[in-house]
DNA sequence: GGGCAGGTCTAAG
DNA sequence: CTTAGACCTGCC
């Protein structure tokens, strides 16, 4: 994509601006669902953590402004957070044979896939199983604060980066479950054990093609295709996974009838897939 | 109070 | 290989 980028000073603060970022909505990145951990905190201003550092996103005239931002943050971390390098408008163009698809990325194209951390999206979505947004939110962010390191406060709010591996699987599967994330303690501490010990590597996923991929990482406890698709789609970009949830069996046998074609959506399947599940979610009233 | 929420496990045919 | 039930919890 092509985008300008630089750096200004105000109020001995730093900021970055990206100036008119195509197909980037903060609403609709952080609204469909991809993340747990940012919020509004203002008009048009996004909150949250990634990558151990709390930021803070606003949207003025088309422009995107990182807060408390330098250069170097910004190529180090949150140009790849946003995909910036990826061109959303030609897939969307690659999309226009598909009537139902084409409305829905059209309706959706603010919509980026987050380029988020491995550990973190397996864990969040192990835990959003059988569960509500609300919620989920809710033992992520009470987990951070059980053993992730303290970032900083803001809004009256103390931020915590995602917890390690290691720290997760030394709380132990009771504090877990003291958690409230209730039968998925035992899944979550199963992720953390794993690949603390060594039995799962997450770097090895990125050289896996998507299949071999969801094979390996249900070999956890609590990870099945879902799951697993939904890490591999946000947090190791693989763009060709799609997971299937009951939003999108809905859409599929409406729209694709009972044997559809995966393959039909190409390479950038779960690109459709978030352009579907979000229009489908908007349409029936779900998000505010 | 029963149903439901971005599923998966387990046990049984 | 396919398919019911069960499952923590909190909000409706």
């Amino acid at each position: 994509m092509n985008y300008n980028v630089y750096e200004k000073s105000l109020n001995n603060k730093k900021y970055v601006v990206i100036e008119k970022p195509q197909n980037l909505q903060l609403s609709q990145i952080f609204g469909c669902g991809q993340a747990f951990r940012f919020d509004p905190v203002g008009e048009n201003v996004y909150g949250g953590c990634a990558f151990g550092r709390y930021a803070e996103f606003e949207e003025k005239d088309g422009d995107i402004y990182i807060n408390n931002c330098d250069l170097s943050e910004f190529h180090e971390i949150w140009k790849d957070f946003f995909d910036l390098d990826t061109n959303y408008a030609h897939i969307i163009d690659s999309f226009s044979h598909d009537k139902h698809l084409y409305k829905a990325a059209t309706y959706s194209s603010g919509i980026r896939i987050l380029r988020q951390q491995p550990f973190e999206t397996l864990i969040s979505f192990i835990i959003s199983q059988n569960n509500n947004i609300p919620r989920i939110k809710k033992i992520i962010e009470n987990l951070s604060m059980e053993c992730g390191e303290f970032i900083c406060e803001k809004n009256n709010k103390k931020y915590y980066a995602f917890p390690t591996a290691e720290a997760i699987c030394d709380l132990g599967e009771q504090k877990l479950f003291e958690l409230k994330t209730g039968f998925r303690a035992k899944y979550i501490f199963d992720a953390a054990h794993k690949i603390k010990n060594g039995e799962i590597i997450l770097d090895k996923v990125f050289s896996m093609n998507t299949t071999n991929a969801v094979s390996y990482l249900c070999n956890i406890k609590g990870v099945g295709p879902k799951v697993a698709m939904c890490s591999l789609l946000f947090g190791f970009s693989k763009k060709d996974a799609f997971p299937i949830d009951v939003w999108m069996k809905k859409v599929l046998k409406e729209h694709y009838g009972e044997s559809f074609d995966l393959c039909s959506f190409g390479d950038n399947a779960g690109v459709a897939q978030q352009y579907l599940f979000y229009y489908e979610r908007c349409i029936n009233n779900i998000f505010a």
